[in-house]
RNA sequence: CGGGGUGUAGCUCAGUCAGGCUAGAGCGCACGGUUCGGGACCGUGAGGUCGGCGGUUCGAAUCCGCCCACCCCGACCA
């Protein structure tokens, strides 16, 4: 369809938003009436916001499918949403990813999952196909619905429990396949998101429930995003703070141990308190942090455990850093009941005399010497505590939070902590699925190898939230080009007017032959409800065919990025709206 | 899952604290008329299980209990 007649059009644009719209570019997706709440992290997409999501489609299509040097491209197919939940214990992730599975059982008692991801189906399917190295490398992709029972749906379309997803998935013969894999799919992500007019950045991650090494997030940067990131204005690094590194220097590694000893501290119970009173800066002080650890075992079951986290007093524990530390499923900070309950003294803890508790600690802390720690009774610390000598930590390893200000790892400038919306993820996700699967091929040496695979995945929707959130004014959406419902917005005033009614009509005619896509307004609505819609809508142009116009024997063009109206002659505005839209 | 909030017409909301006649407004919608370059105006009209169930009461949108849905903060999250 390459005309639509407003007057026919399903959905409408609303003058009131409705209360929960939340982000401005929700509020406007709703209002534009692209976009309609179904239950919480469910829309329904409306026909201008699903050409739109269309659109959106056919550039990561043009992406998917573009050559690469030694000719391997992405092949699209489509797998099922109904995945029997035995490809989820194959993987072990019905127990990693259990909070977001939705689960569904049919009339035999059989067992599914309406698939989140879909690593263990695709594996599967590239099993019973490919037996030979020859048929490698291979990328296949789909563009599908997932669905994750996400615990809190949230910022209109920027966290769905239904949602589309174009997933690829890599299979090469060794790592250095995968990483051509790799660098094509980081280069189609970075065309993709400048074609749809969202800056991105990418930034080194957490690869999680996923599995596998190398992984770079591609982060829309935006104060309504809920991830946080570290970016060094020197050198570039970006790095989600979930796994983002910094510069630890240590403030007291060179002081000659002094003697433990004893203080009463009534009542200090945080660090700032402490510190405080005893006037010494946090960084003097070790901090101690109960966590209760989840870890799988082999029997596809879980165990629980409590662990002490230690770390100088003026820094974060990043729960991230500490879980791929301990391998573990999942790491739930301890309040301070939850320490009670289990027999420590909340605010007064460390790790010095603890027996039988396995002890984590940052690396920076167990250099420094001489902190003030916790003594493991109520109103009393310790000063001069040393690691080695007062106590010993099991694992010591980097699990501190980087933040604002903190140090880059490559360079040392000062880092600014920005929040960003990940727009999608490009993972080195290595063999544990094809050895999950026993996907293996033969190479050229008769040996059976698994497949090594990469995956990598763009939210739809949530790119189609940022592309509103980043092209927009107080008016409405301002559609980049490539992307609008339609290319031009053609507004007839005094439709009933045969006059205006026959000179707006040809105009489409001609309009449509030219190969343009048109939004006639052909309603009896008053010039200020459509040049408002059109605002709203906010297709690339409008054109208004108006007896005023008309009189003059012009139409009327008005860039909807601009703020110029320009008459042109009547007879020349195909070619005038071609140019304009082309220099747009 | 913890904390907070909201649920009354298609939408935005008032009315609930202090129970009381046919439950209201604006917008939208329908019809008629007047208008016509930035969300026009006049008139008429349709539209409601007051989120649900139960209770208290002569009487419940309003008080009590349970439940549900949605939103926000946190936990959580590829």
């Amino acid at each position: 369809m390459t005309l639509m007649r407003m007057s026919k059009l399903f959905s409408k644009t609303l003058r009131e938003v409705p209360a929960d719209a939340e982000t401005e570019g929700h509020r406007l997706l709703v209002r534009s009436g692209m976009i309609t709440p179904i239950a919480a992290g469910v829309y329904a997409y409306m026909p201008l916001g699903l050409r739109v999501l269309h659109s959106i489609q056919s550039i990561i299509r043009e992406e998917m499918d573009r050559e690469g040097p030694d000719g391997r491209a992405g092949q699209e197919l489509l797998m099922p949403s109904l995945v029997p939940i035995e490809f989820y214990e194959r993987s072990g992730r019905d127990q990693t990813m259990a909070e977001i599975l939705f689960r569904l059982t049919d009339h035999h008692d059989r067992e599914f999952a309406l698939g989140p991801t879909h690593e263990e189906v695709f594996v599967e399917v590239f099993k019973r196909n490919v037996q030979s190295y020859r048929d490698l490398p291979l990328m296949l992709y789909q563009i599908a619905t997932k669905f994750r029972d996400e615990p809190r749906p949230r910022g209109g379309l920027i966290r769905l429990r239904q949602f589309t997803m174009k997933d690829l998935y890599s299979f090469d013969v060794d790592e250095a396949g995968l990483d051509v894999s790799y660098q094509m799919m980081f280069d189609a992500y970075v065309r993709v998101f400048e074609r749809c007019g969202v800056p991105v950045i990418p930034a080194l991650a957490d690869s999680g429930a996923m599995g596998g090494n190398d992984t770079h997030e591609f982060l829309y940067l935006t104060e309504i995003g809920e991830d946080h990131c570290l970016l060094c204005p020197k050198c570039g690094y970006a790095a989600n703070a979930e796994v983002a590194t910094f510069v630890k220097e240590s403030a007291y590694a060179d002081e000659e141990a002094k003697p433990l000893e004893e203080i009463d501290t009534p009542g200090l119970t945080t660090i700032e308190a402490l510190a405080e009173h005893l006037g010494v800066p946090k960084s003097k002080t070790c901090k101690a942090v109960f966590y209760t650890v989840t870890y799988g075992d082999e029997g596809g079951g879980t165990r629980e455990d409590a662990v002490l986290v230690a770390i100088r007093g003026d820094m974060d524990v990043n729960e991230s850093k500490l879980k791929n530390a301990l391998g573990a499923i999942e790491v739930q900070y301890m309040d301070e009941a939850a320490v009670t309950r289990a027999g420590f003294v909340a605010g007064s803890a460390s790790a010095v005399g603890l027996e039988k508790m396995k002890v984590v600690a940052d690396d920076l802390v167990v250099q420094e010497r001489n902190l003030v720690a916790g003594a493991n009774k109520p109103d009393k610390h310790l000063l001069n505590v040393n690691h080695d000598r007062d106590w010993k930590a099991d694992i010591v390893a980097d699990i501190a939070l980087a933040a604002d200000g903190m140090s880059c790892s490559n360079c040392q400038t000062p880092m600014d902590e920005r929040r960003g919306i990940e727009m999608g993820q490009v993972f080195k996700l290595g063999v544990k699925y094809s050895e999950a699967f026993e996907a293996f091929f033969l190479d050229a040496e008769g040996q059976q190898r698994p497949a090594v695979m990469g995956s990598y995945g763009i939210g739809i929707e949530r790119l189609l939230a940022a592309i509103v959130e980043e092209n927009r004014d107080e008016a409405g959406i301002i559609w980049p080009r490539q992307l609008a419902p339609y290319d031009v917005h053609l507004v007839g005033l005094q439709v009933e007017k045969p006059e205006v009614r026959e000179a707006a009509e040809s105009l489409v005619g001609e309009l449509e032959s030219a190969g343009l896509s048109v939004l006639y307004d052909d309603r009896e609505e008053s010039p200020g409800v459509k040049f408002n819609d059109a605002d709203l809508l906010g297709m690339p142009l409008r054109v208004t065919v108006s007896p005023r116009n008309l009189d003059k024997g012009s139409v009327e063009l008005r860039l909807r990025a601009g703020d110029e109206n320009e008459l042109v002659a009547r007879d020349a505005a195909v070619a005038e709206i071609k140019a304009r839209l082309a220099s747009d």
